[in-house]
DNA sequence: GTAAACGATAAGAATAATTCAGTCGCGTAA
DNA sequence: TTACGCGACTGAATTATTCTTATCGTTTAC
């Protein structure tokens, strides 16, 4: 670019040094070399004649220039590239860009294995797995820092769009072996069993004993725990009873020595929803990454 | 640019061929052969998978699809044109940029010699001198067609922004050797003779008989013409007056058996002042040229 | 009917960008 | 304090991309 006539892509690093205050990460979420991205500012340090960043210990504090610099421009760069990501031809084949999802616990392991086995046709696009607070979520998908988030049914603005994903019935798992795995499982034999309860609150009564209280019955609690793996090592030891999401179950019991049984009554089915930001839901790239997720059943 | 992110500079391009409605005239504007923006309008109708631009006659008619995307993306990049222009670092000795002038008829000869020379240190700047009528000079400004216009004093918005160049007296020119040439003009002289009224509009006086009526006199007008050279060279070769502004005068003076007289009254001057849009006004690049222009007396 | 104008295309040239290799400065830990 | 390591800068060379020159095929206007 001869003249004076700023290269625009530059305004893109320039936003990226920015955001992330470090020329190795922006060259990391730029997929480009460290020095690339140093070359690129050193352009827009003369193009502006002012140093933009400068090193303050281990990270690139913006000048004045570049403070007032990027709010002039940052609201034009985000509606171009909104734009063209909206009207742009998708071609998932030889899309290069990084996928964050916020997934919670359990959600990893019955989501993660099927969609990777489905992005395998695509192998320049990578996924990043994020644990986000629950009231965190909707910021984050609103500030762009994720693109999906998957989790139960939850309250959200209506600048969150959410859709059923799939409906996960409530199984109860035992170990093989176990007395009651002889026949099917009535109520009379799950509440003579005691149970481990999986929360990730710490305290207060799981979503099937909100059942069990209007079917005016209460089953004993042994065990208290965090995650539904855990359990499932106990219960394949003890003769305790873990009542959990199907999906999930099916996973762990290809490995352990446990038996999954249909619960004694019609115990409320897990909704497991997806949940994007309204205003991005439009772009394909993402209407194509919500296909795949949906896919995968 | 790999991957499926958009050269932004092709957004240049693009704005420029949707403006223009052909690719020559876009690669003029941007300083490109024609096969450059034959090349980048191809890497953008791959991107969007879409013709963007069809041929129709001798202009290129943008699809539905080009249609939409410009305006959702027009407003962002001339904000980001606006921001790049307003930091940027601005040197004048090589900038290559098209400065766009609306000019009436006198004014280009007084302005544009001076100004050029002024502007020789610069031989990649280039000036266009346009006739703007008045009632469009505004929506010109507004709509960076015209980045200044040179005018009298003009009633505009508060959008349109101006200075008072130059305060041009009126003279009277009369032939070498005419007999009113000998003393000073007096009033009685000045009436005595007939005279040559250069106006633009077809009918109605012009500012000198305002004031002259004003005077309670008038004089006698023998032709109206439209330009003052023409009208110089009919003073030349009768005895008819000509009352016009003094910058103008002096220059055709010098290549014409012509004397240039002090008017018989103080007659109003004539206000030349500079316009330009009032939010462009910062540009570096404007303020630049502005000074030029002032600069020259 | 003919000439001029315009956009598309091919191939070569020039330019620009990236990467690689190496230096320097600074913060952190021993 | 010293040594180590991380991160940014620089320069040279390669690689890629874009631009230009030249030419063709259409279309349009006189």
């Amino acid at each position: 670019m001869a003249g004076n006539r700023l290269d625009l892509n530059l305004l893109h690093v320039f936003d990226t040094i920015y955001r992330e205050g470090s020329l190795t990460r922006a060259a990391k979420a730029l997929h480009l070399t460290q020095p690339a991205v140093s070359h690129s500012l050193s352009r827009l340090r003369e193009h502006f004649d002012d140093p933009l960043f400068t090193r303050q210990g281990n990270q690139m504090v913006p000048t004045p220039l570049a403070r007032r610099f990027l709010e002039s421009m940052k609201p034009g760069l985000t509606q171009i590239q909104g734009a063209v990501n909206q009207f742009h031809a998708f071609d998932p084949a030889n899309q290069r860009k990084t996928y964050s999802l916020g997934l919670r616990d359990v959600l990893e392991s019955t989501f993660l294995p099927p969609l990777m086995q489905r992005l395998n046709p695509y192998p320049e696009l990578e996924i990043a797995s994020k644990r986000i607070p629950r009231r965190d979520m909707e910021t984050q998908l609103a500030a762009g820092k994720l693109d999906f988030a998957v989790d139960v049914l939850l309250p959200v603005s209506n600048q969150t769009s959410h859709e059923l994903l799939r409906q996960d019935r409530l199984v109860v798992l035992v170990r093989e072996g176990h007395p009651l795995a002889a026949n099917t499982l009535d109520m009379e034999g799950y509440l003579s069993a005691r149970h481990v309860l999986v929360s990730s609150r710490a305290e207060g009564p799981g979503i099937e004993d909100f059942e069990l209280s209007r079917l005016g019955v209460q089953r004993s609690i042994r065990l208290r725990c965090q995650h539904y793996y855990a359990a499932c090592r106990v219960v394949e030891q003890t003769d305790l009873l873990l009542t959990m999401p199907e999906t999930y179950a099916q996973i762990i019991s290809e490995r352990a020595n446990i038996t999954i049984m249909n619960p004694p009554a019609d115990l409320p089915s897990v909704d497991v929803h997806l949940y994007w930001h309204t205003a991005y839901g439009q772009e394909p790239a993402l209407i194509w990454f919500r296909e795949q997720l949906k896919a995968i059943q």
